[in-house]
DNA sequence: GGTTCCCGCCAATCG
DNA sequence: CGATTGGCGGGAACC
């Protein structure tokens, strides 16, 4: 029957039914959910009955979660059939049917890093209601805030069509859902806090999606830097204050500034001062807590030292209740972020131990304005499975095991923390998250313009983009399938004599951010800073862009990681470590390039030596030389959406050179081209930045520096492209264009740096949920230091997922202990090469 | 034994 | 004044 076709075919193939969610979902959702007798609902705490909604989900879900077969759970759990809904009226009626529906499975854990299978496999086995309610009481884990926020948030589009308008009544998602009304608020409150929701009316939410984020988090950065939460957070790991032993009048004493209060308004406070309920909300708590992330150089915070934070600002007096109790909420609130794919959860190992710490993943290089990279990048959130999580987790934990290279500790000024690169991340397998057919044909539509793309690439920066010098020329061979985008990360912003004082910039900061350490260069979501008003199709477009990409940034040999990135504070030297980092990963790169061929990766030509020594060697830093930067590239494959379009970006490559502004343009300021993939065809593309190249205009998006050049309409598919800053080849550098054909499959890709030992990756919006924490070991202080250490392995690895498309062929990585899903590979790809 | 955080009481607010 | 929101923290699952 239904339901066990389902079963079955869920099992194997999860994703296919999802196709049109996206699109409508948020009506469905309504309507579906209609059934439901709001009457029923109990003023208080009535819902909890609830009634399986899985079902119902499942119709609206799309999956996000390619790999996992979590919906199929869901499915099983519930065999829908023309009377589901009377079965879920019953349930409601009777808690204890409602309880065994629950621990059927209903809630199966969409992505429990745990299993690879999903609960579900195991409903079938146990008939008998004893066993189902033994083997699968619904456990704590399936009942969770932030897997039942990626339940709530498959509900809706990512990025819906500005027609539609998706109201969501609390109620129905509640029953829909499968749980109490009270749980939903907290979901909300936190979207709220970033517009991805508003409340227009009584129980009735609006859905927004994402396409305001990037405004959104540039905000919260801009507020977050006038509270100098940047300094708090460094002061107070510094310290590593016990709570019990904070004071909060001792920060002064340190000489750590006041934080200047917010500016409430800008939040979303409803009256300035203490309100005192409004204050303690979540949704401003959340605010704050993502400012943390927006303003902290290594994107890391420790939920301590967030609550600490929100203790003193909310007045609250400090004792240790109150302390707890903003950590559990805190913990609401990340496990909220988490299913958004903004941040993910780390371990951060300090002199006191191991604390618990969330880092950001999502969009970093807002701040910049620069679109493109936004809107290239906007992933949609994703879910993980986690059980390439955890299997890499437990590389890292192996990795961690063996012997850093002593170089790196150097770096660090604290010995005591030994660095290691932990910070891995995720390795994400990013799931590609099916894209709304009408997304897809819009993007395709798009793309068929003949690379008039919109892509907005320009920033109001770009002036910066001045074609500057480039340092040293690249030569970059690409394949031609998918997507690329390069660009070049500032090497390094402080052009010379800049010196970053916290404050100096903001625009460093951002810069810096953008730089940083993961790499992150995730594209993520962002979008356009302004235009959101595009079109439809622009819009879906980007939604497009939620496809996966992938970034894959190899460390160079050594330094790596840095995510952890010492948090030098501000003020610290010229160079930011990050944007060492990330260019030594880069250069790395493009090692690696030849190799993964299938997803994206990014290679830098060139990389200077000595600056990433630097990073290691503290010694050495200012010395940096002002060697020409390194370019440093992006290449990202394109998401299945995107089929055919290919992007090139070229970094830019003008580090110290250029003057101030380069640094302040982020990464995006680089010339580009954009091309869609049929236009690499087979005619080889020649790119140097410093030429003009083949510009064509893009429309409106570059300045003159940047050639941005959409489509050739000629080229086959198959070409590869060659890209070269000034035009030097490298032979090295050169990626052998391993262009497989059949990689051009692959939706997904994930940006991941990856670090080398530590396999740091990140994923761009990652999974979810689920993932196992990484840790990462932080130094409190404010050196420079650098954590990780990261051996000048010289094998990279770095994940990808299989796309909704296939799996590219890849290479699995042999390391990797367990890695394996099958859903995400990894590559490893030797550096050998490159060194 | 620490971490994570579900659950739901109950008060502040709203309509 | 009942319903809606949502702060709060006990305590249990989880690791």
């Amino acid at each position: 029957m239904e339901v066990n076709c389902l079963t079955l075919k869920d099992l194997i193939n999860p994703r296919q039914p999802r196709l049109d969610f996206a699109i409508k979902d948020g009506e469905n959702a309504q309507k579906e959910n209609i059934f439901v007798d709001p009457s029923r609902m109990a003023p208080k705490t009535p819902i909890k009955n609830e009634p399986i909604d899985l079902s119902l989900q499942k119709i609206f879900t799309p999956e996000r979660n390619p790999i996992t077969p979590v919906k199929l759970a869901d499915k099983q759990a519930e065999p829908w059939t023309p009377t589901a809904n009377l079965k879920m009226l019953i349930s409601a009626a009777s808690p204890d049917i409602r309880d065994r529906e629950k621990k059927k499975g209903l809630f199966r854990p969409i992505e429990n890093k745990d299993n690879a299978f999903p609960d579900s496999l195991q409903l079938d086995v146990g008939d008998s209601a004893v066993d189902i309610f033994q083997k699968r009481r619904p456990s704590r884990k399936q009942k969770s805030l932030g897997l039942l926020c990626q339940k709530f948030l498959a509900r809706y589009p990512s990025y819906p069509l500005s027609t539609e308008k998706t109201t969501i009544s609390l109620d129905e998602v509640a029953v829909s859902l499968g749980v109490e009304r009270r749980r939903i608020y907290d979901i909300v409150n936190v979207l709220e806090s970033l517009h991805l929701v508003s409340r227009v009316a009584k129980n009735q939410y609006g859905w927004h999606g994402r396409h305001s984020l990037p405004k959104t988090l540039r905000n919260l950065q801009r507020l977050g830097e006038k509270q100098k939460y940047e300094e708090q957070m460094a002061h107070l790991q510094q310290r590593e204050l016990d709570l019990m032993d904070y004071r909060f009048g001792e920060r002064k004493k340190d000489g750590y500034p006041d934080p200047p209060l917010l500016d409430f308004s800008e939040l979303d406070y409803p009256s300035s001062s203490a309100n005192s309920r409004k204050d303690k909300s979540l949704r401003i708590m959340s605010q704050k807590f993502v400012m943390l992330f927006l303003v902290s150089k290594t994107k890391i915070v420790t939920l301590d030292v967030a609550a600490k934070i929100l203790i003193e600002e909310s007045q609250d007096t400090p004792d240790h209740s109150k302390f707890k109790t903003k950590v559990r909420r805190l913990y609401d609130i990340a496990n909220v972020l988490t299913s958004l794919a903004l941040i993910e959860k780390v371990h951060v190992t300090e002199e006191r131990g191991r604390k618990p710490a969330f880092k950001w993943i999502g969009p970093v290089d807002f701040s910049s304005g620069g679109g493109f990279t936004l809107e290239i990048g906007s992933l949609a959130p994703i879910y993980q499975q986690k059980i390439e999580n955890n299997s890499q987790e437990k590389a890292l934990e192996s990795n961690r095991v063996m012997p850093l290279p002593s170089s790196l500790d150097p770096t660090a000024p604290f010995p005591i923390h030994p660095v290691d690169s932990e910070y891995c991340v995720n390795p994400l397998a990013h799931q590609v998250f099916s894209v709304p057919q009408a997304d897809m044909q819009a993007l395709s539509a798009q793309s068929g313009l003949n690379g008039q793309v919109g892509v907005s690439l320009a920033a109001p920066d770009m002036e910066s983009l001045k074609p500057a010098p480039l340092a040293s020329p690249s030569l970059l061979y690409v394949p031609a399938t998918s997507l690329f985008m390069l660009y070049g990360s500032l090497s390094e912003g402080p052009a010379p004599g800049s010196e970053k004082d916290n404050r100096s910039s903001k625009v460093s900061a951002a810069a810096e951010q953008s730089s940083a350490p993961s790499v992150q260069k995730r594209l993520s979501e962002e979008r356009k800073p302004e235009g959101e008003e595009e079109p439809a199709t622009k819009r879906q477009s980007r939604d497009y862009e939620d496809g996966p990409l992938s970034l894959v940034m190899p460390k160079k040999p050594s330094d790596s990681t840095n995510i952890a990135s010492p948090k030098t504070l501000d003020k610290r030297g010229p160079v930011p470590l990050e944007d060492i980092h990330l260019t030594s990963q880069l250069c790395a790169a493009k090692e690696v390039s030849g190799k993964t061929t299938a997803n994206g990766f990014i290679s830098s030509e060139w990389v200077n030596p000595s600056r990433s020594t630097e990073i290691e060697k503290p010694s050495r830093d200012s010395g940096g030389t002002k060697e020409p930067c390194l370019l440093q590239y992006l290449y990202v494959q394109s998401p299945a959406g995107l089929n055919g379009f290919n992007v090139l970006l070229s970094g830019n490559q003008t580090p110290h050179a250029v003057g101030p502004s380069a640094g302040q343009l982020p990464s995006l300021s680089v010339p580009c081209m954009v091309l869609p993939s049929s236009a690499l065809g087979p005619f080889p593309i020649l790119y140097s930045p410093t030429m003009a190249g083949p510009v064509s205009s893009a429309p409106g998006t570059l300045p003159n520096t940047g050639p941005v050049n959409f489509g050739l309409p000629g080229f086959g598919s198959t070409a590869h492209l060659l890209i070269s800053p000034t035009a030097v080849v490298n032979p090295k550098s050169s990626t052998h264009p391993s262009p497989d054909p059949q990689l051009q499959g692959p939706c997904s890709l994930n940006l991941s740096p990856v670090m080398s030992r530590s396999h740091n990756v990140t994923h761009p919006e990652s999974p979810i949920y689920g993932g196992p924490p990484v840790s990462v070991k932080l130094q409190q202080s404010p050196v420079p230091v650098t954590p990780k250490s990261i051996q000048p392995t010289h094998c990279e690895t770095f994940f990808k997922t299989p796309g909704s498309l296939g799996d590219p062929v890849l290479r699995r990585e042999s390391k990797q202990p367990r890695n394996t899903s099958s859903a995400q590979r990894r590559l490893e790809i030797s550096s050998s090469g490159a060194d």
